[in-house]
RNA sequence: GGGGGCGUAGCUCAGCUGGUUAGAGCGCCGGCCUGUCACGCCGGAGGUCGCGGGUUCGAGUCCCGUCGCUCCCGCCA
């Protein structure tokens, strides 16, 4: 689903040989060439074309060679035939090796019926060569550009990431985020937004995820932070009258990395003045309609579906629930509220829940049972009961603690059948919906339950405002202290305040979030003094935001996508490094410059900053 | 910060319960080859088994430490 609109040349070919082809592509013939090599099909034959790229691969027959010379555009094969080619560009081609980079020039002709390649779109047609320039050798490359059906390690591609993008998978992820990120520019060009760019170098906010800092070379002990997300600037600019603004940017969070997670990522950064939620998400619906519509993505029905936090929350205890299959959450502290197992009775005397999953019919040994157990106290569960319909019972190593009644009721609830596994957690409503919502998933992915051919996407809607850290003993806001609530706000009520905030989920996944924004300074100072920000901090972190609302401020929102993981899900990758050029490593390392690296020691002492001992990085 | 997995030739990997000279495929180098397209055939080179320490008659293999990669938990308003 990653390719564009179907090329009528490349027929049936697999996708990974639908590469963007050269018809169309500019390019002015120069000395080096007149066609991208992609451009060579049956319409050029009986013409002379040059064209120029780097050695795919060689096939040395001796006295005939084939060169399959390579460009952005895709492949093409040179001949160097003793009949035509002459023996000084015979001995050309024996040198040559992969990644050398050759211009060359000849005819382009047919081939013969048995000769052609129908894996390679210019497979009908060949060059015949007679005249050729080497213009750069290769070293021969740590890992094989093209030809080599293993997978590479991703130690040696990013050491050698200018090399891995060589390679048709990377291309293609580059050239497909290229499209992403064109398509959203044309599109809200298109709406009337406008690009502006904010600063990189911000003030630090020390709520949310840690900052990168930078220390100022004028102001020791001052520092520079890059910004998390343009949050504050894109307000100010709906203050300054701008009304429609966006900006693809980058931002910061100096966080542990993860398969979907880098330090520094893309979001596509847009904000609206004079609208509400509703207003918000049409003109975002409209816009994944038009960009997946421009890259092949799944077809977005418009409007799209919605759903409540707390039915996403109850049904699937995730706010970004994965709609492709069921297992849902199922509430049993009915059926549980008189039972004599004291497990059960204390939590919900304590307050907490005691939830289930009908797994559906399965098998399962023993040491995997123990597995799932594991991985719930991995998730935070103290533990996790297991049982296997059998009969009007179960089969369980904790049947013994249930009534017959109590077993009746459960199988009921769970609507299990014979030789069903359930999976009970008690605890914590918090701990219930993350263990199971989790696990929820694994069974999916263990069972394949997942259809990978279906897409659904949801708006996440009508959330909560705050939620009680217990941990801290603060409320901490859901979205971010900006966010705007539903109606009066109540200081003294904070947890039951709603939000006019939205996520957008696909396939259990968050593309984007946003939220109408606080538009008042009284709103936001009480806000802030919610959430434990007294107001001489509030003052001093955000007192430029909060006088700007004095000035002004229409009523606003907006919303942000994660550019990296929607390109990510379009191409089908496992991880967002496979489409970011240049990624870092899990523990933050830049393989291929050796970032971070020690500085000098002058440059230490021009920032103010003391000289402590250090490691040297050893690259 | 915590837990799991991994680290052996340029690349991807095998290497059993500790035991002779550490293997395979691809790549690389040399030779042959006029229709291949992951060309083919013949021959060859290539190893600090991540690094440091320990146990042992003997360590790629076991133990400790360390570095790196990766996945998960914490974290990511």
């Amino acid at each position: 689903m990653s390719e564009s609109a179907p090329n009528p040349l490349h027929g049936d070919l697999p996708p990974s040989r639908r590469g963007p082809q050269g018809e169309g592509l500019p390019l002015s013939p120069n000395g080096y060439r007149d066609a991208w090599c992609g451009e060579v099909l049956p319409a050029r034959v009986d013409s002379e074309v040059r064209v120029a790229g780097w050695v795919n691969r060689r096939r040395d027959h001796g006295g005939l060679v084939f060169i399959d010379l390579r460009d952005r555009t895709g492949v093409v094969q040179l001949v160097f035939h003793p009949d035509t080619s002459g023996a000084d560009l015979i001995e050309l081609a024996h040198k040559l090796r992969p990644e050398d980079v050759l211009s060359a020039s000849g005819d382009v002709v047919r081939r013969s019926a048995e000769t052609v390649n129908p894996e390679l779109p210019t497979g009908e047609v060949e060059v015949k060569v007679t005249g050729a320039e080497l213009l750069a050798d290769s070293e021969t490359p740590p890992f094989q550009i093209e030809g080599y059906s293993g997978e590479v390690g991703e130690d040696a591609r990013l050491r050698y990431r200018y090399l891995d993008l060589r390679r048709e998978q990377m291309r293609e992820a580059l050239m497909l985020r290229h499209r992403v990120t064109a398509a959203m520019r044309e599109f809200l060009d298109g709406e009337g937004f406008v690009d502006v760019e904010t600063p990189v170098l911000t003030r630090s906010t020390p709520e949310g995820a840690r900052d990168f800092l930078v220390p100022s070379s004028q102001q020791h002990g001052s520092f520079y932070a890059l910004p998390q997300s343009p949050q504050l600037f894109k307000q100010l600019l709906m203050v300054a009258g701008f009304e429609r603004y966006y900006q693809v940017a980058r931002c910061f969070r100096d966080e542990a990395t993860r398969a979907d997670r880098q330090a520094e990522f893309t979001q596509l950064d847009i904000e609206m003045s004079f609208v509400d939620g509703d207003d918000v998400i049409a003109v975002n619906e409209r816009l994944l309609a038009h960009v997946f519509d421009r890259v092949g993505g799944p077809k977005i029905e418009i409007p799209m579906q919605r759903m409540c936090y707390d039915e996403a929350m109850g049904r699937f205890g995730t706010d970004r629930p994965d709609l492709r299959f069921g297992l849902e959450l199922v509430d049993l502290g009915d059926d549980l509220r008189e039972t004599e197992f004291k497990v059960f009775r204390s939590v919900l005397e304590g307050g907490g829940s005691i939830r289930g999953i009908n797994a559906g019919r399965r098998e399962m040994p023993r040491s995997e049972l123990d597995g799932l157990i594991s991985r719930a106290q991995e998730l935070g569960a103290k533990g996790l009961v297991w049982a296997f319909r059998e009969g009007e019972g179960w089969r369980s190593p904790t049947v013994k603690f249930l009534s017959e009644a109590e077993l009746a009721d459960l199988n009921q609830r769970l609507g299990a059948e014979e030789g069903d596994l359930l999976l009970l957690v008690a605890d914590e409503r918090k701990v219930t919906d993350a263990v199971l919502g989790q696990m929820r998933i694994d069974l999916a992915e263990r069972f394949g339950l997942i259809d990978e051919d279906e897409d659904r996407l949801v708006w996440i809607v009508d959330w909560p405002l705050m939620e009680w850290n217990e941990g801290e003993k603060r409320w901490d806001p859901l979205h971010h202290p900006f966010t705007a609530p539903t109606g009066e706000f109540d200081p003294e009520n904070p947890g039951a305040a709603r939000a006019h905030a939205y996520d957008v989920v696909w396939n259990g996944q968050e593309l984007g979030g946003g939220s109408i924004r606080i538009n008042r300074a009284d709103v936001q100072e009480a806000v802030f003094a919610a959430l434990g920000i007294d107001a001489e901090t509030a003052e001093a972190r955000f007192g430029f935001l909060l006088e700007a609302l004095r000035f002004g401020a229409p009523p606003h929102g907006g919303i942000a996508f994660g550019v990296d993981r929607i390109v990510q899900r379009l191409h089908g990758a496992d991880t967002i490094r496979d489409v970011i050029a240049f990624p870092k490593t899990a523990s933050g390392f830049d393989l291929l410059t050796g970032a971070p690296a020690a500085v000098e020691d002058l440059q230490l002492r021009d920032l103010g900053i003391s000289v402590h001992k250090r490691k040297l990085a050893g690259h």
